[in-house]
RNA sequence: GCGCCGUUAGCUCAAUUGGAUAGAGCGUUGGUCUACGGAACCAAAGGCUAGGGAUUCGAGUUCCUUACGGCGCACCA
């Protein structure tokens, strides 16, 4: 049940419509004063009364019930208390009704979000710095699928331009393809990185040769190309899905190459195009922002073109209702110009673009800088994680079957947690401290507090649930019954925010709530058969909450750990 | 120089989008266990929310301004 709307329905103050009512109320900082507040100040003008004074009219007024319990007013606000029961057999019955679907919502049935994340660079292993576009996307596809719209996970894959000629000039120099077969993606990378350190002249321009007959249709070079792709998204495949992540298309910025003339057709046709220095560009300076350069000076498309192309081909192929770009705030400029750009093309849907930006990534002695050799891969850093995960599993459980699964939960989870955890336009300066930190705010707490309950459950296994009888509930008992009330609008406001960090957060706190619950109240060996049934409920209910968020994020949970 | 973003406890971060006494974790200090998993729980200390001004009944939150830091600013992606 919605309260804010009950409450709301159930209040008259004249010239103050229902939904207004409804946006002003909050929720008081302590609960033994109320679990919702009216603030009344922003009355007392219009009313011509004191906020105290219609506080205490509406109190007054207001006649409790099987869901508000209590009113009161308190300097100026209006406080009501839910009844207990009522939202407990509410909310703890739902969420052992719909289980994996507790939280989700039908609130986006029929409408399509696009959101490109991720985004590989044949030839390039990830770094840390990719690891928040990833596992931020990939948290935002299921948020939005489990609200009910579809989602479409897009990898826009960095696989056009003149760095493919350079790396082919380098492999057919110094590279082998056993070498290259061996080693992977690091051995491409490798002979990139010395092509970018050794070039001269005449090499740039034998790169600049091969990039132009990978175009051309070039059997030799095509073929050398598809390799190095087909063995980036082996590896990448990989990575995503010990990340849980997963996309619908892999349509790079090759395969819009050929709409390109068409979006260039459009810009002429509504007259934007102009030259300037030998480039054509769109004028921005009415925005406050240099020229959109859309075509090069030698004829060439860059990157912001085919972004432009994409924009158009996916509004074509999916009508989307929004289209996330999931993108580090390096890239504003970019996109600002982009959605202006379509804005003055006359799309209506330029205003469901939305660069979900988030924040940079640095080592403790700076940027990082492949040519140096100041770089962590991504890879690495999931795998050091796995691997202390295993070694205190092998500590503190060693009898435990299937510790190999349950370390690779444990581990990746803390890695996607930590990168889940704080705003995501928080810079972050990488340590390895930090990520594989098990301590405090971390999905293991919350994964530990999720086996927990999981083996009182098991003892619990032939308790009958408790089925909404009236029981003389604490305060610890109400605390953790809301939050699980919470969980629905907390996926909401994530979705709404594009910021799983919400939901994260929420982890956190509902197992901070629930350990404390199972410190203070006995569910096995509860005082009587109604509480152990109503406690054996709650604790059902909290597990399938915690996890359905912690599926959200992408993490696991281990029954046992 | 211009634009965007950030600045909250020693450290890392929250704060229901303008509401009541600004909360967590880490670290520090001191406690809790013959009950369901101690990867737990309780408590203490720690704050002029970077500085100044404005709007408002009410500001960490909005506006102006200063400082510090990050990012970006024409043919890379």
């Amino acid at each position: 049940m919605d309260h804010k709307a009950y409450i709301a329905e159930r209040l008259k103050i004249e010239g103050v419509t229902k939904e207004e009512i409804a946006d002003s109320l909050a929720v008081p900082p302590d609960t033994s004063l109320g679990d919702y507040a009216l603030p009344c100040f922003k009355f007392a003008k219009l009313l011509r009364r004191s906020p105290v004074a219609i506080a205490e009219g509406l109190a007054a007024d207001f006649k409790t019930d099987g869901v508000i319990s209590s009113v009161s007013a308190v300097n100026g606000y209006l406080n009501f208390k839910i009844d207990r029961t009522g939202l407990a057999e509410e909310v703890i019955l739902k969420a052992l009704r719909e289980k994996c679907a507790y939280g989700a919502s039908d609130m986006g049935a029929g409408k399509t979000v696009c959101i490109d994340y991720s985004s590989v660079n044949i030839a390039k292993p990830f770094h840390i710095g990719h690891l928040s576009t990833t596992v931020l996307g990939g948290a935002l596809y299921r948020i939005f699928n489990f609200l009910g719209y579809r989602a479409v996970g897009i990898n826009h894959l960095g696989d056009y331009g003149t760095q493919f000629g350079k790396l082919i000039a380098a492999y057919k120099r110094w590279g082998d393809r056993e070498e290259v077969e061996n080693g992977g993606i690091h051995a491409i990378n490798d002979l990139y990185v010395r092509f970018n350190n050794e070039a001269t002249e005449e090499m740039e321009a034998e790169a600049r040769e091969y990039f132009r007959l990978i175009e051309s249709g070039d059997s030799e070079a095509n073929e050398l190309f598809n390799r190095f792709k087909s063995i980036t998204l082996a590896y990448v495949e990989k990575i995503y899905s010990r990340l849980n992540v997963q996309f619908d298309s892999y349509c790079g910025e090759s395969f819009y190459i050929d709409k390109i003339p068409a979006v260039i057709d459009a810009l002429k046709e509504k007259n934007l195009l102009k030259e300037s220095r030998g480039a054509q560009v769109v004028d921005l300076d009415a925005y406050g922002m240099p020229p959109f350069i859309v075509l090069r000076s030698d004829g060439a498309s860059l990157y912001a073109t085919r972004d432009l192309a994409a924009a158009f081909y996916r509004k074509k192929t999916y009508d989307f209702d929004k289209c996330l770009y999931v993108v580090a705030y390096q890239q504003n400029l970019h996109f600002n110009q982009l959605f202006k750009v379509i804005e003055l093309m006359g799309e209506p849907w330029a205003k469901d673009m939305v660069h979900v930006a988030y924040g940079m990534v640095s080592l403790e002695d700076g940027a990082m800088s492949t040519r140096k050799g100041k770089v962590v891969w991504l890879e690495d850093v999931i795998s050091r994680s796995v691997e202390k995960a295993a070694a205190i599993l092998a500590e503190k459980n060693p009898e435990l079957a299937g510790r190999d699964d349950i370390a690779e939960q444990v581990g990746v989870g803390a890695v996607v947690f930590g990168a889940l955890y704080n705003n995501k336009i928080k810079d972050i300066v990488f340590s390895y401290d930090k990520a594989l930190n098990f301590d405090g705010e971390t999905s293991v707490y919350v994964q530990y507090t999720c086996a927990r309950a999981a083996s009182v459950l098991a003892k619990l296994k032939d308790t009958p649930l408790w089925n909404g009888e009236e029981v003389g509930m604490n305060a610890r008992e109400f605390e953790l019954v809301k939050a699980v009330s919470d969980f629905p609008d907390t996926v909401k406001a994530a979705a709404k925010n594009y910021e799983p960090s919400m939901i994260a957060r929420w982890c956190v706190d509902a197992a901070q709530t629930f350990n404390k619950f199972y410190i203070d109240c006995r569910i096995v060996n509860a005082e009587t058969e109604t509480l152990r049934r109503f406690r054996k409920a709650l604790t059902e209910a909290t597990l399938t909450a915690l996890t359905n968020a912690l599926t959200l994020l992408g993490i696991g949970v281990p029954e046992k750990m």
